[in-house]
DNA sequence: ATGCATGAGGA
DNA sequence: CCTCATGCATT
């Protein structure tokens, strides 16, 4: 399917093709290809390919012919933990392009990156060579799965996972010969180390290691891949190579939003500390005061009054470090909704979608092409996240829940059109998305900590002097409240 | 991933 | 007009 709505559109060619993983080539430490091998203990696998049966049908233009046939590259089974190793390449003009790659670590984890060709050679070329068996092998998964399971359970964003895995791969490479448990923890803190570099570069803060490692790593994903085979990914990945490259390119800066309390927020009362404080507090007001209904639970139950004092001088300096999502097992239960439930579904939920190979905005559109309730790209996004309110997150769970079982029995039986594109229509012009200039914001932001409901007076003013449509204002300050 | 837009439902 | 839930469009 590809598809693209035709006015779509600003996806600039497979520009930047590869960001991945490939780290240090050279000298001192192993690259990924060098690595990955042993790191998934594939000392005998086969590479396979098939032509991209056309799961959509159409799409005549793909001929990348040739190379673009989708590539299997299947682990030997006889490597416990480790299953079909799948790397779907995405049709592209050239066949420089990235790709995919998807592979289960352990048991009951799976890690996606992307890999561009050469990557992707190097790792062929190395099964003829790389026979020797490491009885450890199986060790090495496990300590993977573990470590992955962590990244997953920080709830860390594809981008993330990415160059931690990558990190991940280092550490390993560098203590290749430690499989303790004891020395797994090692390992974890040597990972935590490389990554929180990483990490802290993208502007999130979040404790990589949960020593104590909590109770629950139960990431409960059962494998369904005896052979590898599944497609239908092959069609669809156009959409794939673009939210590919959205991803490489993606920069978290970490703006954030102060919507209402979000499950994260309301499960990681923790974190909202000191700057957090202010727009915690707006959070709780503007869901739970505003709507009468509050419940006990909420941390900060007492409502804040309207006008969110807001001590800071620039409230969009305040706004940072939201998106901290780390592991806590508080069960926090409000409006009668079990955040702990939801919070690990969204987890689960994630991990499968990633281990189907599919990005947020293929669910979306195979969702727009069930029965039922349907989600955006967006509130996916916000879902797994947390980014919502629980009440949104119960009323999409159940449509998650319903179409990942069956996307898994699709899976299962061939893996045929797990997404399907339904023609949308082009309904009305939306109004253009506007952009605020820094100065503007400036003014807005100002206003609004004196007075986050501005009458219609003010906002008319406002308006004016800033230029800006007054609706436009208006829409400003109800989606900052 | 998230900023702004839209529309429903409610005062 | 507001709040909320969502989505489109854009970063």
């Amino acid at each position: 399917m590809d598809t693209r709505p035709s006015g779509s559109t600003n996806k600039q060619d497979s520009g930047s093709p590869s960001q991945v993983s490939s780290t240090s080539t050279d000298g001192k430490l192993p690259s990924v290809q060098q690595i990955l091998p042993s790191l998934l203990g594939i000392h005998n696998w086969t590479l396979g390919s098939m032509m991209q049966h056309s799961a959509g049908a159409h799409n005549p233009n793909h001929n990348a012919s040739r190379n673009a046939a989708t590539q299997f590259l299947l682990a030997n089974q006889a490597l416990q933990g480790l299953q079909a190793q799948q790397i779907f390449q995405m049709p592209s003009s050239n066949g420089a392009a990235p790709q995919l790659v998807s592979m289960p670590v352990g048991t009951s984890g799976q890690a996606s990156m992307l890999l561009n060709s050469s990557q992707i050679s190097a790792l062929a070329s190395l099964h003829t060579k790389s026979s020797s068996h490491n009885p450890q092998n199986s060790g090495m998964a496990l300590v993977n799965q573990l470590q992955m399971q962590q990244l997953l359970n920080n709830g860390l964003s594809s981008t993330q996972i990415l160059s931690a895995l990558n990190n991940q791969l280092l550490a390993n490479a560098v203590a290749q010969s430690n499989l303790q448990l004891a020395v797994c923890q090692q390992q974890n803190n040597n990972v935590a180390n490389n990554c929180q570099s990483a990490i802290r570069r993208v502007g999130k803060v979040s404790s990589l290691v949960d020593s104590s490692s909590k109770s629950s790593v139960n990431v409960s994903v059962k494998q369904e891949d005896d052979d590898g085979d599944s497609d239908g990914s092959g069609a669809r990945s156009e959409n794939e190579a673009e939210a590919a490259d959205r991803e490489a390119a993606d920069h978290e800066d970490d703006r954030s939003s102060d919507r209402g309390p979000t499950i994260a927020q309301l499960t990681h009362p923790s974190v909202i500390k000191s700057t957090k404080a202010v727009n915690y507090a707006q959070a709780i007001k503007s869901s739970y005061v505003s709507s009468t209904r509050k419940s006990a639970s909420s941390p900060t139950s007492s409502s804040s009054p309207v006008n969110a004092p807001s001590s800071s001088a620039d409230g969009r300096h305040n706004k940072h470090e939201k998106s901290v999502i780390c592991s806590a097992r508080s069960a926090a239960v409000v409006d009668g909704i079990d955040l702990e439930e939801i919070r690990e579904f969204a987890k689960r939920f994630k991990i499968r979608r990633l281990s189907l190979g599919l990005t947020q905005t293929q669910v979306g559109q195979a969702l727009s092409a069930t029965e039922g309730p349907s989600y955006s790209q967006s509130a996916i996004c916000r879902f797994e996240k947390l980014d919502i309110t629980p009440r949104s997150a119960q009323k999409i769970k159940p449509v998650l829940e319903k179409w990942m079982r069956e996307a898994e029995e699709r899976y299962e039986n061939g893996g045929q059109n797990l997404a399907e594109f339904v023609g949308c229509e082009p309904n009305k012009k939306r109004k253009r998305r506007t952009s605020f200039t820094p100065q503007a914001l400036e003014v807005l932001n100002a206003h609004f900590e004196k007075n986050t409901h501005p009458s219609g007076a003010e906002v008319t003013s406002l308006a004016d002097e800033l230029a800006y449509d007054r609706e436009v204002v208006r829409v400003w300050f109800c989606n900052r409240r």
